[in-house]
This record gives C-alpha cells, sequence and structure tokens, in this order.
DNA sequence: GCGGCCGGAGTTGTATACGATCCGTAGTCC
DNA sequence: GGACTACGGATCGTATACAACTCCGGCCGC
C-alpha cells in the first residue's frame, strides 16, 4: 500500500473521516496519525478488503517506528476493521453482504434509540433541529452538483447529527464506529441510488422527527438504510476498487521512477 | 493495583469475563493477559474509576514489558473502558450515574433489536428457546444459593444468550463491550434489588420472547434494565469498593512484609 | 509573604534490537 | 514421481534504551 501520509498532509484533508475523539484538546501522536492512514486508505480503495496490511510497510512509508503502528492496529482491530492472528498478520476486515447487513441493522437499531431520546429531550425543535436541517440542505447542495463523495459525506453528516441530538456519548461513539467501518466497505463507490431519492427520503427523516412521529420515522429509517444497501452491488464495487488501486499504484511507481 | 495475574492462574477463572473473540483458536498473547488482569482488576475493585494506571507498574507486576500493556491500554480505550490524554496517562474511566443510563440505553436498544431479529429468524422456540431457558433456570440456582456474583454472571449470560439468537456478529461484539463496561461501573456489589424480583423479570422476558410478543418484550426489556439501575445506590458502591481496595492493600502490604 | 521560575523525579511516547513463529522452497528419501 | 523434512526469508511478539513531556516542590526575586 501507498498511502503516504505525512505531517503536512493530513489523511482526511477530504473530510470523511471525524475524530475518534471530540476533545480537541488532544494532541495529534503518531497513533492517530497510523489510523487516520489506515482508514483514508482503506476509504480511497488503496486498500481493500482482506489485504494484509504489514506492520514494517506502513511503518516506512510513515517514517516512523512500528511500536505507534501496533498500537493502531489493535485499536482498529478492536474496533472491528482489521482481523488479526498472532504471528501471522493484520487484515482489512473481508466484507461480505452479511456483514454489511448486519452493521447496517444495529445502526438502525441506534439510530432510532436516538431518534426516540431526542424527541423526548425536546431537541426536534428549535436550533436542535435547525441543526438538522442544515445538514439537509447540505445534502442537497452536494446533489445538485452530482458529487457523489459529498453525499456520501453529508448522508453520513445527517446520520450523526442525529445521533448527537441523543446527547448520549456512549451511543455516538458506538455509531461512529460502524460508521467507520460502512465507509470502509462502500468506501468511494458512487452509489447507484438516484441522487433525489435520497434527499428525498433524508427530507422525510426529517419531517417525521420534527414531529414526532416516531413509529413513522423508524420505517423510514429501515426503509432508507435498507434500500441504500440494496442499491449496491458488491462485485462491481470491488472490481471497481481492484482497478482504482491498480491505478494508483502504478501512478505511484511512474512517480517513483521519474523521482530516481 | 495488585492483580497478579500470572501463566497458571487465569484472570477469569470465576467466569465473569469472556474473551473478546470467539475463535479459540486465537493464542493467548501477553496482550490478552493484560486485559484479562485489568478488567479483572476492575471488576473486583483493586482498581477504582478515576483510578490511574501506570504502564510500568502493570508490566512489573505482569513481569513484562510495557509494549503489551500499551497495546493492552489501546484497546480497553477504543472501547471505552479507560481514557487516555498523551503525556498525562490512562485512567479508568470515572463512572458516572449518567453514562450508566447511557450505556443501559443503547444496551436495551441492541438487546431490543437482538430479540426482533431472534424472532424473525423463529428462534424463540425449540432448541434456541432451551438455552435461554437453560441460563433462566441457571439464574434460579444462583437465587436460591443467594449467590450475588452468580446472579450477575448469569444475567449476563442470559442477555448474552439473547443477542447471540439474532445471529449478528456485530451486534454481538457491540454488547459485549457495553457488558464489560457495565461490569467494571457495577463490579461485585450486592445487588440492593431482591433476588426473586430479577429471577421474575427473567421469567417474564423469556416468557414473551417465547410467545414472539415483541412490544411486550421492549416493555419488560426497558423496566428489567431501568429498575436495575436504579436499584443502585452509587454512593454506597463507591464507599464499599473503596473500603474493599484498601482491605486488599493492607493484606497485599501485610503479605508482603511477611515474605521480606 | 507571595508569585513566578526552574529543576528534577516520574511517566509516557518512540526507536532500535532480538528472539519466536509461520510459510514457501528446495532437497532427500522411499 | 511423490511426500516428508530441513532450511531460510519474512514477519510478528517482546524487551530494552532513550527522548519528550508533565507535574510538583523548592528557590529566588520582589
Amino acid at each position: 500500500m501507498n498511502t503516504r501520509v505525512r505531517d503536512g498532509e493530513p489523511a482526511d484533508s477530504q473530510g470523511l473521516n471525524v475524530p475518534l475523539t471530540r476533545k480537541p484538546a488532544r494532541r495529534r501522536t503518531l497513533v492517530d496519525q497510523v489510523v487516520d492512514a489506515i482508514v483514508a486508505g482503506a476509504a480511497r480503495g488503496v486498500i481493500l478488503p482482506g489485504d494484509r496490511i504489514v506492520e514494517t510497510e506502513i511503518a516506512q512509508e510513515l517514517s516512523m517506528s512500528r511500536v505507534p503502528v501496533r498500537e493502531a492496529l489493535r485499536l482498529l482491530e478492536s474496533q472491528g476493521l482489521v482481523v488479526s492472528s498472532p504471528y501471522k498478520g493484520v487484515r482489512l476486515n473481508p466484507v461480505t453482504r452479511a456483514r454489511l447487513d448486519q452493521l447496517s441493522e444495529v445502526r438502525v437499531a441506534l439510530e432510532k434509540a436516538a431518534a426516540r431520546r431526542a424527541v423526548m429531550l425536546g431537541r426536534n425543535k428549535g436550533s436542535a433541529l435547525g441543526a438538522l436541517e442544515r445538514k439537509t440542505e447540505e445534502l442537497e447542495r452536494m446533489a445538485a452538483r452530482q458529487d457523489t463523495y459529498g453525499i456520501a459525506s453529508a448522508d453520513a453528516a445527517f446520520h450523526r447529527e442525529l445521533c448527537r441530538l441523543s446527547e448520549n456519548d456512549v451511543l455516538c461513539a458506538v455509531w461512529e464506529t460502524l460508521a467507520r467501518q460502512l465507509t470502509v466497505i462502500v468506501g468511494l463507490s458512487t452509489l447507484s441510488k438516484p441522487m433525489d431519492g435520497i434527499v428525498a427520503e433524508h427530507r422525510a427523516l426529517l419531517s417525521a422527527f420534527s414531529r414526532g412521529r416516531l413509529p413513522e420515522l423508524d420505517r423510514a429509517l429501515e426503509e432508507h438504510i435498507r434500500t441504500q444497501n440494496d442499491a449496491l452491488d458488491f462485485e462491481a464495487i470491488i472490481a471497481e476498487r481492484r482497478a482504482l488501486r491498480d491505478r494508483q499504484q502504478a501512478a505511484d511507481s511512474q512517480q517513483r521512477n521519474g523521482a530516481a
């Protein structure tokens, strides 16, 4: 893999990945760099599900020792992004349709609970609702631009905000790990689902939420996630990503030759 | 802390803690030892919420180097058991009533979803249901013995089995991290709730589940968890655990003096 | 007497070094 | 010719060594 994330070039400059902790006080340590680099590499298709991740390589590419890399891998392992077995190395969690469904099911359960709590807290009106509306508008802007990456990003932001409104930190933390895994799975693949459909669904979600119509919201959430999954063609995604990686590898080796 | 977990003496010999991964193939590495030792220490009250955890100490007590300890701490951090800030060290996550409620809320959401899926899969009858019944009987045996530790253990086993019936690995994994955190919070504190009440609630849960009465089950779950929390007197628990630690420290230093 | 500076002890973050284990490969024996 | 074994490279797991940082207490100047 050729992720190449160095100090001056944060891996999530594209805004897809969010930091694990909300606290801005936390200084960026090397472990964080590794985590971001691997997540970014996975999201951009440089690392594919099932690919082996070698500590030495990562360490060299990020020009650090293996120790922070190991710690980062352990962290990612406990979040389910990679799997490891002693003396045999770490692999990016191979993805199956079943796993995607499982992730989605848990995510829906969380978001339902979040919405329920948010309504109970009266966060479905006023400034709290405004925040969610802004996310929806952002989504619309991205859809208008046909910016698939922006849509994925805005979609995540919308659901993240929904969780945040529950004011349940534990829920948010769990949601983030799930979202991260889904990001790796879905990556930058262009959704095969029509964009205006996505926008409409979010409008419906927002509407149901603002009215506090929980059963309706539950159904809408479930529908929203499920159709999104159904629209994914796994074979196509894998093929696309493999091609993407090959292109990047080619470009990279070319660049290296030019530099030599 | 004085956990003293060495090779011949597995930390979870009391059966409270479960391994992170289901795969038995995974060889036990030093990192696992550290994880178990810390979780056990937290559950037994040797480490209290908010206590600082010093890498060097753990390493010495387990007679290993700091590297595996660091990796274990990172793992526990990403699971929310400890919090860390660079150069300032790691602390056992300080516990508040709010956090307990948040954990419970997420846990209930997960178990509802698990039950829903299990019923959908027809796991609420036949041998699958039998497994859950056995857990309930175990709970009754423990209650009859007035074995508070056994009750806590059997209670966890019941809910774990419920999750397992959903056949959703992601859900189970998330549930385990939550359960682990709750264990640390509640620890070995004697529940102030009457034991036959607990048994009755589980019977009710089992009954609603076997009949596939989901709304009823949802309510019962919520009630079950909530009353369990309400019965907890935080101040008393903290005081008790502090006393417990002092006793253990005293005994330990005495033992050390005797050995010297 | 009091507040700011500073220096050292203690702890964490990182790098390097070494032993342990896995896996592919070649060689040998039947 | 095939299967078993020995071996070597590659990679992981762990230990040790050093650098960076924090915090606390004393000291000095005011």
